[in-house]
DNA sequence: AATAATTTTTAGGCTTATCTAAAAATTATT
DNA sequence: AATAATTTTTAGATAAGCCTAAAAATTATT
C-alpha cells in the first residue's frame, strides 16, 4: 500500500515517461510536482527499496512492470472518478481535476470496480484520455494534433494536450468540443494560424491552440 | 483547512458528545481512536488554539459552535457519501463505513452539494441516522430501543446503535432491516429476551438485539 | 582538457502526528 | 485525611515528507 504521496510521485513519473522514453531526471519531477530536487531524492531511494522504480545516482528513474502496474490503476481511478463528476455530478471538464486528485487515492477493493460499472464501462475520461482497464492495460489510441492536418484534411477532436482550466474554458467560449468535426481549411503562413470548420462553424485559431487539441484524422 | 486527523478528532468528539454531556475525557477519544492518550492532548492544544473546542487541562474538551459545525460538515460527508454507495454502488449496509471514512474527507466546495443533489436530498444514511444540512442542523429524530417497547407495543424500525459489520450481517441473516415493522409479542422474564413478529415473522431475539435496534413507536 | 554551468545528492532542520516512559494532577479508597 | 489508583500531561523520540544550503557528480563550453 503506497501513501498519497508515494502515489503522486508513482503517477508524475508514469507521465513523463510516456513522452520522454529516457529516464526520467530528478529536476524533471520536482518542477511537476511544485517540489525540490531534494525531496524528489528521497523519495526515489524509497520507491526503489519498494522496487516500483529502478534507480542508479545521477540517471533518473524508470518505472519497474510492478510500477507501471500501480501508476496505470492509480490513473484509473482518477479519470473514472472524473467522468463521475461530468456525467453525474454536473461538473465541467475544467472542473474535475483538483478533485480527482484527492478522489484518486482513496483505498478500496470494491469502489472503483464498482465505480466503473456504474458509469457503464467508460472507454475515456473527459478530456479524451483512455482509462486503464482493471489489469493496467491502457488502449493506445492513434491521435494527431490538430497542428499536423494539411489544407483541406478533416479529423474528429478526440483529445486536449493541455488540460488546464483555462484552456478548456477556452474552447467551451468557442464551442470546440471531443467529437466535432475539424476541417482545416486554410493555414496561415504569417503567424501559423489555421483556418477552420469546427462543428459548421469558420473560426481562426491560433497556432498554439492547434498545438493543445487532438484529431483523428478521417 | 484541517487535517485528516484533526477531522478525525473533531467527529469522535462530536459523537462522544452527543453521548455524554459532559466534557469529553482525554482517554474516551484516546481509546475511541485507537491511540495513546499523550497523543489526544497534543491533537486537543492544537485544535484549542484553533479554536475548535474549549479546554482546560484535566478537564476534558467540549466543541464550540465552530467545531460543531465542522464536525457536522464532517458527518454529512460521511453519511452522503454511505448513501451513495449503497444506492448506486450496490454496496450492503455492512460495507460502507470503512470507505465513507476515507471519502468523508476530500475537499471540494462543489462534490458535496452536487452528491446531495445527485442522491436527491436523502435525509438519512443507510443505518437510519439522520444527514445533517448544508448549515450543520442535524434534525434530532425521536426513536426508542426496541428494549424499551412493553409487551404487544409495535414500532417501526428505523435505526441501528450498533453499527458493526457483525451486527449488520447479522440482522440481514434474519432479514431484519430499516421501514420493517416490529411487535413484541412476548418478552421472556428469564433472559430478558424478546418474542416478537417482524415483517409478518414470528422470531425471538436477545436482549442484546433488542438494545441495539432503534424503533419509532405506533 | 580545463573550467564553467547545471544537475543531483547529501547533510542537517523543520513540522505533523505519533509513541513510550515518567511526572503531575485528580479521583477513589481505606 | 492520607494513601492508592487512575487519569492526564509533559518530556523526549521516531517516522514521513518536506525544506535550505552545501558538496559532489555530470554535462556543456571555451
Amino acid at each position: 500500500m503506497f501513501s498519497q504521496s508515494e502515489e503522486n510521485y508513482i503517477k508524475t513519473i508514469y507521465h513523463l515517461a510516456a513522452i520522454s522514453d529516457k529516464g526520467i531526471s530528478t529536476n524533471s519531477i520536482a518542477k511537476k510536482l511544485n517540489t525540490k530536487a531534494s525531496s524528489v531524492t528521497d523519495m526515489i531511494k524509497k520507491l526503489s527499496d519498494k522496487e516500483v522504480v529502478v534507480y542508479k545516482k545521477y540517471q533518473g528513474v524508470t518505472l519497474t512492470d510492478f510500477g507501471k502496474k500501480t501508476a496505470a490503476n492509480i490513473i484509473r481511478k482518477h479519470r473514472l472518478w472524473e467522468v463521475f463528476l461530468v456525467e453525474k455530478l454536473d461538473f465541467s471538464w475544467d472542473e474535475v481535476h483538483e478533485v480527482a486528485e484527492q478522489l484518486e487515492h482513496i483505498k478500496s477493493p470494491k469502489l472503483i470496480d464498482e465505480l466503473d460499472s456504474f458509469l457503464g464501462y467508460p472507454k475515456r475520461d473527459p478530456h479524451g484520455d483512455p482509462i486503464p482497464d482493471k489489469e493496467g492495460n491502457l488502449p493506445q489510441i492513434q491521435k494527431s494534433l490538430l497542428a499536423t492536418l494539411e489544407k483541406n484534411e478533416k479529423g474528429v477532436c478526440v483529445g486536449v494536450n493541455d488540460t488546464s482550466s483555462e484552456f478548456l474554458r477556452f474552447l467551451d467560449k468557442q464551442e470546440i468540443g471531443l467529437g466535432q468535426d475539424i476541417e482545416v481549411l486554410d493555414k496561415e503562413p504569417f503567424d501559423d494560424s489555421y483556418l477552420v470548420k469546427i462543428n459548421g462553424k469558420e473560426m481562426t485559431i491560433s497556432n498554439k491552440v492547434a498545438n493543445n487539441i487532438y484529431i483523428q484524422k478521417n
